[in-house]
DNA sequence: GATGAATGAGCCTTCATTCAT
DNA sequence: GATGAATGAAGGCTCATTCAT
């Protein structure tokens, strides 16, 4: 990709704007329909109605307008969850299973934005400026996650694997099957990832109902 | 493999030059050192001591290198797993164990290797003919491990798990944790993976020792 | 045309820009200096004082530049000749002999613009859409041609050949003798070109004196 | 055309070969097939069944295959007139039918040679050893053409045009009506342009009865 | 004589980036 | 703030030519 390494830096909030959103939004769009490789800046200011001169003058740099999409689509999955987690209303396997939809809701899983993120994903081991941006919250989904399964652990009877074996196998469940969802979406719905997860954590909390 | 180039004119030249060899090598390091999208023939070709020429002439375009690179990986992974699957002095259980330590071996399993994988993978949405070559490997792969499965099932009491859901998720594991390998290499060791991978089966078959 | 560059933006690039005439230009000027075959976007935009990349910019394509000059030049031929045929102050016969005079001006007949109609007539074959640009102005000057002629064989008498005729072997005779222009320039001056074909109206005519 | 400018040279006729001529026939006939640009000597080769390395080792450099290709050319259109020209048994007026008969007939105004002749012309202002080929032989023609008019302006009347000016519009004509041949087939067909040549000629020879 | 692997110069084209307005 | 003309570096690719065998 043709990006200078210079001039990264993030805009403060209050720089904000349509025409800013206009850009993040038709970056996405143009990396789901095209790809990471074949996504250059003529054609999302283009689809984002906007100049191209005023793209690189909002952004600085391609890579600036990258790195800003990928962090929008990275809050936008944080929030998600985030609100799960911290839902009192309902009981640790609720939330579970309420994450697991969430996971592979219409609205995160969609075809689109997994193109996205598998972008992402694949160059992130040289431009590491990628990771920086997804790892934070990586973490905090992870330790969330990890204390829900301690919380289930505590009251339901399991033997054989630890709240961080559970978090680890499933969250990497969960990267396998987005990646299967994109490029075979026939044989993996929504539904199916979503049952067949359930079922795994059928098999280790063999008592509880809900995870049908 | 010493072949002189004097009797390379007789056979295919697909499979026995010296050269076609040393570019998809070189391919394949290139893109695990600067990603795909940054991947040119002019260093590959440097990195292969060829001139840039060659290289176009020997396969025509770069999008056919790149192609020939991933088919070389995808036959070399195949050939690992399609010896175990048909090793009869293994028993079922011994050959899930050697095609779990295969997949995390540092042979398949390295981090070059899987930067490569991955850049392929992300792109395979917007260049089908990418799945093509890996698809039906794929697919034997998991027919293969359903087989193995059903096996293992019939001997060994498991309540829960279909052999589908079994590869199925076993492949989604595998492929999430081979993400994370390559951008977490500190936290996912191979011995990690395949521990991790282990207790799994363990959870599923509760009886068999094998499963540390 | 002094256009302000300020003023550009509102009418139609095609017509109004600087630059994209002095890219034709040059492409003109170097076909003649070099021929079809070596004339590169390089030497053009070079010419023309303006960078490589603008001039793919401004054409998107080498073919594109070609076909816009074929077109500029065949547009300003036609520009010449019809004036004539709709100059109603002249009589028929003072019409052919402008046009005979038009044909080896030495502003549509230098060598410079032969050589570039010769370079695309003779890639015709290959590349139909050179032959697109040219035909239709062709026909219109053979039928406009013949309709003067026919207006003049009304009223002078001649008897063997039809105004299809005279203007074919004319039209045949003109690009024959451009040929000559380019690789003879020495015994295949204007003036001698002009005298052969009026010579050989006056065969046909031969009561009309002003057919020299 | 990328063809280096030294190395030219006449190969002596004992040298010829048949892969020699095998080659000439390939170029010419890649030529008409696709044009002077785009005939490489790869597809030259290949079509003449012989090496590319072969090829440069016989004729030193492409401009010389060309050349030679364009000197066999020549010959053979030298070899069917010049036999015309020297037919005692014929009159003057049967040797210029059959001049105009050779100049259509299939074998030498055939859209493939005449293809390749155009080619040739085009370039010609930009590669003089093209001229230096055809300029002689042309010069014979020329001069052979205008003795056969003098024999004929001696024995029939005719007031306006000299032997020169015949043999020139003739030639033009010609030349003429072989591009239109490359470009029109349809409308110009042998039939067609000899008819029209021949009309040509009775309107200066009105008496004569054989040009129909 | 004849081959074909290999070269390297040069071409067209793309695109992030700049800058005058 | 916003534009879009213009740049130039770099990429993929072609092809005449060379040379060891």
């Amino acid at each position: 990709m043709n990006v200078s390494p210079k001039k990264i830096g993030n805009l403060r909030p209050e720089e904000f704007s349509i025409n800013h959103q206009k850009l993040i939004d038709a970056t996405i769009e143009t990396i789901a329909k095209r790809g990471l490789a074949d996504t250059t800046i003529a054609q999302v200011s283009k689809k984002a109605m906007v100049s191209q001169g005023y793209a690189n003058f909002r952004f600085k740099s391609k890579e600036n307008l990258l790195l800003s999409s990928l962090k929008f689509l990275s809050d936008e999955y944080k929030n998600s969850w985030q609100k799960i987690f911290e839902d009192s209303r309902l009981d640790p396997v609720g939330r579970v299973i309420k994450i697991i939809e969430n996971d592979f809701s219409s609205k995160i899983a969609n075809r689109n934005k997994i193109a996205v993120w598998v972008s992402f994903y694949s160059e992130v081991k040289f431009r590491p400026s990628y990771l920086t941006i997804c790892q934070k919250q990586d973490e905090i989904y992870s330790s969330q996650m990890e204390k829900l399964i301690t919380e289930i652990n505590n009251i339901t009877n399991q033997n054989f694997l630890s709240p961080k074996e559970i978090s680890e196998t499933y969250h990497s469940m969960v990267d396998g099957l987005w990646q299967r969802i994109l490029f075979d979406p026939k044989n993996y719905s929504h539904e199916f990832c979503k049952a067949l997860i359930k079922k795994y954590f059928k098999n280790i909390y063999t008592d509880e109902k809900r995870f049908v």
